[in-house]
DNA sequence: GCGGTAAAGTGTAATATTTACACCTTACCG
DNA sequence: CGGTAAGGTGTAAATATTACACTTTACCGC
């Protein structure tokens, strides 16, 4: 057990997850009331502990997938947070994780079985322990990689309008964006491909689906949004 | 001890220090011969373990002032590496850190003293464990933080020509840029001021020394290189 | 003292990118 | 069958980026 390092003490540590969901024209995350001390009661992300015979990105995982039931989702490690007191109970250090989900691929069963809500990511309340700043960073670094890789798309249905695309980027960006020259840059990615099909569930007039290629992105990676 | 978390395990954390300098043309990073089991004789980053009566960050800070006897340094967290197996004897989750130095700040003897080397960051050699991974991670950041904040000074002298920055940035991201438009560019950032001192360290004729002034850069933050 | 040398320093034109902007189309609904 | 609300489309101006070459200066060696 202290073969090497027994004179340094040890920690429990612990991941955290901002699930990032896109509904209603607006960018959310999924938090609930914690239902253990300490802090019972409080607003807090969705967590866990790191075990002995899994990695800390495994353990992220796990936890992802008790929560929602869903693998393979797009997840980035946001940092470890470390300050003694962050914990009130004991010296936990966590390491923090975004992941990206579409709303409608959670069972909304499940929501409610964990307790935890889908909050606007602009009214996000006084959360447990640091996990506002938690918060604060992981959407940096969302925005940061959303303009850097197609992986909106993993906020989205698999099929999708220009318009619902559009209001995404403007909700992780927070700011309006000009329709045409928004197309503009769409027609210039070939790896968005528009289909046949259309929805009109957002208008009467209807609008055409397209859908993410992700073979024709590997093969050209010019994306640029 | 146990009052909350006690069915969990608990790990030991530790920091690795990816330490950045700029000394004759090019990036190098500090490593060192390992000097502990497991791994002796590996090259290696510096690295500490994180006391239970100090903050990760403070660990951070603390290991790097052991090896360079310098304060005040600009740090940022890399991420942590939590694989299980990724220290050969135990269970160690390590959060690495990069770190800017001016290379003429730091006293070659307490360099000798701790064994370490700069290494230009194009020929790093196997390092133990998964620090090369964490290096690859931390050039990244850094490149990218140079090219968004005007950080890239505190790897030079506080006095500096266009020339030597400009070798910086080249070294820093891999290509070489023009030097009139590079200057075009220092000559839009009002905080960029030109001294009145001259350096004939670099050539016959003598070039003007900059200085980077942090109270302009705040007020007027209008950086772009 | 003078020619060679090596880095410092300087401006302009062409090209590419980004921004601003307004109207017609379509299909449902009452 | 007129109103409505979202879908869809192009062009010109402004801005940003790139490419490019010669003069200046002071030291050094002869």
């Amino acid at each position: 057990m202290t073969k090497f390092y027994g004179e340094h003490s040890k920690v429990w540590l612990s991941v955290d997850c901002i699930i990032f969901g896109f509904d209603e024209g607006k960018l959310k995350i999924l938090i609930g009331k914690r239902k253990m001390d300490p802090g019972r009661g409080e607003w807090s992300l969705y967590g866990g502990f790191v075990a002995s015979d899994e990695s800390v990105d495994d353990a992220a995982t796990r936890t992802l997938y008790e929560l929602t039931g869903l693998r393979n989702l797009f997840m980035r490690q946001v940092g470890a947070f470390g300050n003694v007191d962050r914990d009130p109970g004991e010296r936990v250090v966590s390491i923090a994780y975004y992941a990206l989900i579409n709303v409608k691929d959670y069972d909304d069963v499940l929501r409610v079985k964990h307790g935890v809500e889908w909050i606007d990511i602009n009214e996000i309340p006084q959360l447990y322990s640091d996990h506002n700043e938690m918060v604060r960073k992981a959407r940096k670094m969302m925005q940061q990689k959303l303009s850097q890789e197609p992986v909106g798309f993993r906020l989205l249905p698999s099929l999708f309008t220009l318009t619902q695309l559009q209001r995404l980027y403007e909700a992780v960006n927070g700011e309006e964006l000009d329709k045409r020259n928004f197309r503009k840059r769409i027609k210039d990615m070939d790896f968005i491909e528009k289909t046949e099909l259309i929805d009109k569930s957002g208008s009467k007039r209807g609008a055409y689906l397209y859908r993410f290629n992700k073979r024709a992105y590997n093969e050209d990676p010019n994306f640029k949004l």
